[in-house]
RNA sequence: GGUCUCGUGGCCGAGUGGCUAGGCAGCGGUCUGCAAAACCGUGUACAGCGGUUCGAAUCCGCUCGAGACCUCCA
């Protein structure tokens, strides 16, 4: 199964067809986290979007090596710190190693990913194991002339490149707006321009994490990572790159110029970014406070939460969403996504007990070519969930009996909705581990005394059975196939 | 201040020149001893004002409102 799949490139700001340099090989990189702290539904959104994206791929067979690195070195901080690493400020204000804040909060935040079924990438390099591979590409640019060394810290020289490529290009600026627009930042001594970026930049005597170079012991700037990393895994030039639009500028804008400066030549075809959440209509963020992480929503421990939410509904809400618009977050919304998905998926089981007949009313090929048309068209998941909502209402009406399907669509029909709901778009029913063996046979002690009570007519025990188990958080639910129980 | 995006029914959220997504809530119903659950049915909304057009939520202009980037951020 291969349809031509659309999506939207940030360079040119149209959809356009999507063709491999080298198919059927695909190289995805996308921007992974930082890793001082914990991941918040602003980190689930970008893992989602392209989570879904690398499905998709691998379900047309393409060969998809998808690289999302850990950025454990070389964010700078611009408020009081002077140019403090992020991890190294972390790392002091705990008295820990900077790796061990590393290693902690990689391993939360990789447990965050699998509780949203995000799949692991090919490759998660880290920023700390490829400083080798960062300064050889800053040689490059110095070779190349664009950049320059201001007392032992390498700079880029956005002016020089400026001359041969437009530095701006993807977010749509041009220097002289940045000449206008850019604050007094630290460093900004040593620069030639206010709109000079740091590649290499020398390391005060407290600063923990340093490495050593010609230039200067020191650490790398901080978008140097994704083009060195990008670069060794993927080669000079590679199909997708994607992350959130707030980093379009600078830091994708200043990976388009290093790569540029170092080979001459453009290394992506393809800029994919998703957008924001918002909380209150405002960005979710971590310089804003207002952020609320993964453990928080899975547990329901923040005060902006009625409840604990399942990761599958957090998806399923993200998903809800075109991964380029906003989506905002609200109880009301979140709650509305946990019934949809519950329907959703009861439907799905459902499907499975739909019996075949010799006639079909339905037209599941229609809903199929609809379902792929959707998810083709620059990962429309809102409309492909919307299709599959169609689905359910057919499948409701088959088991109602009102409906009929023949063998060949109820395969058709079954095989839609394992793909897009499980393989692509990568929900799964929540577990239920409480729900062993052994609490499913205490369960249906119960369930038989209220059925004999009932049988007895005697109401108040069987109400009484009912209530107490509600009162425990267990629901019982009287179905025309018998009793189900659900916590 | 510069650059840009958006404003859709009670809530969330697609669509983007004519054929009025979808979910949740609400309302009506089916089922049930009652309830819950489940299922079925049900809503012509597109910030305001002008313009283009046979026809605009969709294109253009203005007004109002919200937000993003320009600074670490997903």
């Amino acid at each position: 199964m291969s349809k031509p799949i659309y999506i939207y490139n940030t360079l040119s700001r149209k959809k356009e067809l999507f063709q491999p340099i080298n198919p059927p090989f695909v190289g995805l990189y996308v921007c992974g986290p930082t890793v001082y702290g914990d991941g918040h539904l602003g980190h689930a959104r970008p893992a989602i979007t392209f989570d879904v994206l690398f499905r998709l791929l691998k379900h047309y067979d393409f060969k998809v090596r998808y690289v999302r690195n850990i950025t454990d070195v070389g964010h700078l901080e611009h408020d009081a710190d002077e140019g403090e690493d992020k991890i190294a400020k972390k790392a002091r204000l705990e008295q820990l190693e900077p790796m061990e804040v590393v290693q902690f909060y990689t391993e939360r935040y990789h447990k965050n990913m699998e509780d949203l079924n995000v799949l692991s990438p090919s490759i998660e390099p880290r920023a700390s194991g490829h400083i080798i591979e960062q300064l050889k590409m800053i040689d490059q640019i110095m070779d190349n002339g664009f950049a320059y060394e201001s007392n032992g810290s390498i700079y880029f020289d956005v002016e020089a490149y400026n001359k041969k490529h437009h530095y701006g290009k993807l977010s749509g600026r041009n220097i002289d707006d940045l000449l206008n627009t850019t604050r007094q930042l630290d460093g900004q001594e040593e620069k030639r321009n206010s709109f000079d970026f740091a590649l290499w930049k020398k390391a005060n005597p407290e600063h923990i994490m340093r490495w050593p170079s010609k230039y200067s012991d020191g650490f790398p700037g901080w978008h140097m990572e994704c083009s060195a990393m990008s670069t060794k895994y993927l080669g000079q030039e590679f199909d997708i790159h994607g992350g959130g639009m707030d980093l379009q500028f600078p830091h994708h804008e200043c990976e388009i110029a290093q790569s540029t400066a170092a080979h001459g030549s453009e290394s992506v075809k393809y800029w994919m970014h998703n957008n924001m959440i918002t909380i209150n209509g405002q960005k979710m963020g971590k310089s804003l406070g207002n952020f609320i992480t993964l453990n928080e929503f899975f547990e329901g421990s923040h005060k902006l939460l009625d409840q604990a939410y399942n990761p599958m509904t957090v998806r399923f809400f993200i998903l809800q969403a075109h991964y380029r618009s906003t989506v905002d977050f609200s109880n009301e919304a979140l709650q509305a996504a946990e019934k949809g998905l519950s329907r959703l998926l009861s439907a799905y089981e459902t499907l499975q007990k739909i019996k075949p007949s010799e006639q079909s009313d339905v037209d599941v090929k229609t809903l199929n070519n609809k379902c792929y048309e959707a998810i083709n068209d620059d990962l429309n998941t809102p409309i492909v969930i919307a299709h599959l909502f169609e689905g359910v209402k057919m499948i409701n009406t088959l088991s109602d009996g009102k409906a009929q399907i023949n063998t060949d669509d109820l395969a058709i029909l079954q095989s839609t909705f394992k793909t897009f709901i499980f393989e692509i778009l990568g929900l799964k029913a929540p577990e239920n581990d409480i729900q062993n063996d052994l609490t499913d046979q205490l369960m249906r002690i119960l369930i038989d005394a209220r059925q004999e009570a009932k049988d007895k007519k005697d109401w108040a025990t069987a109400d009484a059975i009912r209530d107490k188990l509600s009162a425990l958080g267990v629901q019982l639910k009287d179905g025309k196939n018998g009793v189900e129980w659900s916590i």
